[in-house]
DNA sequence: GATGAATGAGGCTTCATTCAT
DNA sequence: CATGAATGAAGCCTCATTCAT
């Protein structure tokens, strides 16, 4: 856990650092990120990153839970819990995708924070991360369930890790080359992407409704 | 690519080598895999490594291209063309599960590359091991549709990329603590992994036929 | 450029770690001088010379850069520019062989700093060190030019070839067993080296007055 | 010396051997040449060399020697011992630019045989080669000196000295950018070299004579 | 609290040489 | 005589972490 020395240095400061450690984990993932890069690129010394973080990890999930914040806040805020529940994912899907266009930083991060390897490192990461979907998503799709949008004999944890399942797949494969083999998400332009993804929602709609 | 030496090696030997290399790589991804580690286990000098590859990376790829190939073997191979698609669908899942319960090593080292962050290291070796399931699933959808078993507005390409996300989640949540959100895959005896897999089968041919 | 650690550092361990690697890529030239050899031998951790150096060639860089600096001080310092052209270099000659006695390290230093093949190595090398000479050495040819003391249909430039062909060849011709097919200079005593040495000079005199 | 085995190879494989070798040590030096490379490139195996070689400075002076016989042929064959001295080193001055520059795989041998600083490489190789030279140039001085056309003071040994500094410049400088502070002869269209090469030789008669 | 120099283990890769076939 | 696989030392360089100032 970040030591109360990070929680009390000016906020430029904090959010400089942090910056810059998602570019640098974002970029070359968490064992290969360097806090030499890290420290030089944001101006500190080397010896000031083990004051405020326990060691390299502790920082690294710092990193992945501030951006999982920041990423929740600007796509699952202000959701009508008593919209019709697709039409919310549609919404949420395209505040996901517009969010992630205009925050590459964050985009990196939240795909090293899913694909990060050592155990110890995704194991700490996604204790983080997930529950801020799941804590969203969940009560959503129950309350689908309860007003009847939903087939009775469907699962609600099918549905939810569906959402999940295709919510992580739409954070990746438009930004890499080859993320996706049957649909090229990474050379087409905003706008089919945007299209592409409302088919993966109507999908699972006709699928569960 | 590997060199004629490696070609040329004892098979024993070259399948020892291989096997250790799935092991290292498995565990701890491609930048974080350490040769050392790998010679050292294999019971070779590091210099050999060398005579059999270009380079870490020649290695990665020829390892990853390797399982890539026996999962194919084991997994795609007498499959029916002419069968209904989500039938073999739910075959291959159930194959798919089966296998890498049986090759735990296999499994660690397709999850590696699914995950890799490196750019070099990914693109190589997406190239190398996408292909064969796009291969063998591509045809699958488009005969399927020929026949009329997918509704008519259904696109093609959609089908199969859902069906390449899913199976590539069933490669790593059922095997990952933290790998889905809502179905503790992880945690599951495997017949109810093998039924979960089966529902998310069945949710695709409710949403396409 | 050495990083400001270096620059910082207690001119005691500075001058050590000079000292050092003077011998070892005096000795060995830059391509076959090793860092370890010098780590050990400066009693300083090999992961130290990185953080006053950018790399082995930034290294070796400055290492023969300070020995021309020193060498320039000791030989070409205090020359009276009106004095006659040939009295000075007889002069800069005869300093430039006892400051070489007396300083072996930087002969081989400056020996390898000429004879470097590596390309890289030697062009960042010779850049710094041989304006040295040039400055000093330029303006006493046209000054003397200008004062008459040259034949007026002798060439600037020539001379100053002439003379630094020279010079480089009483830098190593004397220490090298296989220096000079001619005059066996490293078998000779010192004073009868200095006699050569201002044949050499004499010659050229004779040919440009 | 190269063994028995070297002197009965076909001279077709002994002469594909002795030229990528002139290209590997004349590009990188003695001490960084790579035998690999040199195996590689002459397509053979590796372990051949050392039939023909004890080890790798057997065959570097090997080399060396090749290429100073060669040259040795074609600059000093057919000089009339009788003619003037400096008109026929005139000769050989342009003989030799001309040589090398139809032959830059030989002109780099013989730069990387006069500076490789390796003392054991360098030995071995000076002994093998500047005999050929001196064996050619001292009698023509001694010659000229019994002619009477050296001045009487003139000592034969700084002729000959000279001589050979100043071949050996013009076998460097022309092709090394840095090589020459004064004259930019790397940089001359090949005629302005020759010019400059004629009067280095016109400004050592001068000297001399 | 901040610094930044020091560490030394470990990273990948290249090398000349040996030796069994 | 030719081969080429095997070796392991040595190469340069990066790293997270410590600690005296």
């Amino acid at each position: 856990m970040p030591t109360a020395t990070w929680r009390n240095l000016p906020a430029d400061k904090r959010s400089r650092i942090t910056e810059v450690a998602m570019q640098e984990f974002g970029a070359r993932g968490f064992s290969a990120g360097s806090l030499n890069v890290i420290a030089k690129q944001a101006g500190i010394a080397k010896g000031s990153l083990f004051q405020y973080f326990e060691d390299k990890l502790d920082l690294f999930v710092a990193i992945c839970e501030a951006g999982a914040v920041e990423v929740e806040a600007a796509v699952l805020a202000g959701v009508d819990p008593d919209a019709p529940l697709f039409d919310n994912v549609r919404d949420i899907v395209a505040r996901w995708l517009a969010y992630y266009r205009g925050h590459p930083t964050h985009r990196r991060i939240a795909h090293a924070t899913a694909n990060e390897i050592d155990p110890a490192a995704r194991a700490a990461v996604r204790r983080a991360t997930n529950a801020h979907y799941d804590a969203a998503l969940q009560p959503m799709v129950r309350a689908a369930k309860a007003r009847g949008e939903l087939r009775a004999d469907v699962d609600e944890a099918l549905v939810l890790s569906f959402l999940t399942v295709v919510l992580r797949h739409l954070n990746s494969a438009p930004f890499d080359p080859a993320g996706d083999v049957a649909i090229p998400l990474h050379d087409l332009p905003d706008a089919e992407v945007d299209r592409w993804a409302i088919a993966y929602v109507d999908a699972l709609e006709t699928a569960f409704t």
